[in-house]
DNA sequence: CCGGCGATTTGATCGAGATCAATGCCTAAC
DNA sequence: GTTAGGCATTGATCTCGATCAAATCGCCGG
């Protein structure tokens, strides 16, 4: 089901020499030479909330690895209404590989911190490593069936399902353990009610109304707004429509 | 704005031995004897509309390419409401590489032709040939962003809003050319009103509505329910919202 | 030509979620 | 502690799209 694991060819983390970081992620894919070739041509960056990584139909700069935080990707129509189209967490690789527009702008939705590298470096890596090929196919291909996914929730839930889909989504992110047991699990959203809403398709209030639900049925607690408890996660899965 | 061309790697379409058919996309990627060897090992398969290629959760029993048709990915809920969240039109490529189970059921629009090659035979060349694994990352990230474009629609835009998207979305399969000057296009719908509703996230009342709304305002004509002229389809943008 | 059947359109009504409008809550500055 | 300002919740109302229901169209077989 979850093969999250799995899109890190190597599991031994490396010492970047420029960030200091173990870098997992994509950059497993690499051998020594190549990874300390690669290495030196990075740059560690600390990312307040908010700000911007890549802007839409900007130019890409470069690529980059996600030590911490949570970065999330938007398109926006001409009037202002704004999706988000998908969420990034550590160790997952941010970038397009091929193209040098980006169709997406590129948001850090909390602190984060990235180690980037220049674009002309890892595409000359890439056409020399077939590993790396590989490790960014699969990357995409999980990116794909999650964007799939969450077409359906987009499309085809209501308010209510969406919310406690999304609610599943970040746990499953925070702890990817499996939930179908009731062990409870708490956590903070890394998103704002409106992140949460331009992700869902929703309004803001229409958010809230949704977790007010949920916690008067009992199934989950909400302190200070960001701080979700889910007593019994099976339960929560019931609201989600499967 | 669109790569579809640059899917192929190779611009020379190839005949088949098996189908008999001169293909391209994906294949396009292998040298001469590679493709004689995989060719060996396909077969040509038409398929009636409506005929399933691949269920959900069944295991995946080979690769192929579309030579024409139109093929819907489906996501279902448990309750049967469904969601289309792909289209895939000649000559993409279909399978899932690297996984056993497929997380869509594959269905067949129109009548549709493809070639199709066992799972091994592939996999066999994928580990061979990194130019076809370049040619399926490609793919796969087109294929992303596409899915990304229609969450924004999905998730932010109105039924007239995606209705209008939808015909432009379809136009531009039909005739790839740049239809932002005011030349008139016509074309059949490869979907039913049905189809329509499960890739917009409406129903078939909502379709047809907005339809009749188009046409009564003369933005398009409608022939016998699935033949669709646009007589100025940069009018019928400015419905799209953007 | 006629009847039948599925697909589509059109009509009438309902309701989930949007919108508009307060009110409440948490943090930060002073 | 007090106040200001941003976020979140709650309430009242409206609207768009869903739902329920009834024609109408298009096509095929007799």
């Amino acid at each position: 089901m979850n093969d999250r694991q799995d899109v890190h060819t190597s599991d031994v983390p490396v010492l970047c020499v420029a960030c200091e970081a173990r870098h997992r992620g994509v950059c497993g894919a690499l051998d020594a030479d190549q990874l300390v070739a690669l290495m030196k041509t990075s740059t560690k960056k600390r990312l307040e909330t908010g700000a911007e990584l890549v802007g839409d139909a900007e130019a890409i700069e470069g690529y980059a690895n996600i030590l911490s935080g949570v970065v999330k990707l938007i398109k926006g129509l001409p009037d202002g209404r704004e999706q988000i189209v998908g969420l990034q967490f550590a160790p997952d690789f941010l970038g397009r590989p091929f193209q040098s527009e980006s169709a997406v702008s590129a948001q850090a939705a909390t602190n984060v911190v990235v180690c980037s590298f220049p674009k002309r470096a890892v595409e000359a890596l890439i056409k020399q490593s077939p590993q790396l090929e590989h490790s960014l196919l699969k990357q995409t291909l999980r990116e794909l069936d999650e964007a799939r996914n969450w077409m359906l929730t987009l499309g085809r839930k209501s308010a209510l399902e969406k919310v406690a889909s999304y609610l599943l989504l970040i746990a499953n992110y925070i702890d990817p353990a499996d939930h179908s047991h009731a062990e409870a699990v708490a956590f903070d959203l890394p998103m704002s009610r409106l992140e949460i809403a331009d992700f869902l398709g929703l309004t803001i209030e229409t958010v809230s109304r949704q977790l007010t639900k949920l916690r008067i049925d009992g199934v989950i607690q909400v302190r200070q707004s960001r701080h979700i408890v889910l007593d019994n996660p099976s339960r929560l899965k019931t609201y989600s429509g499967g």
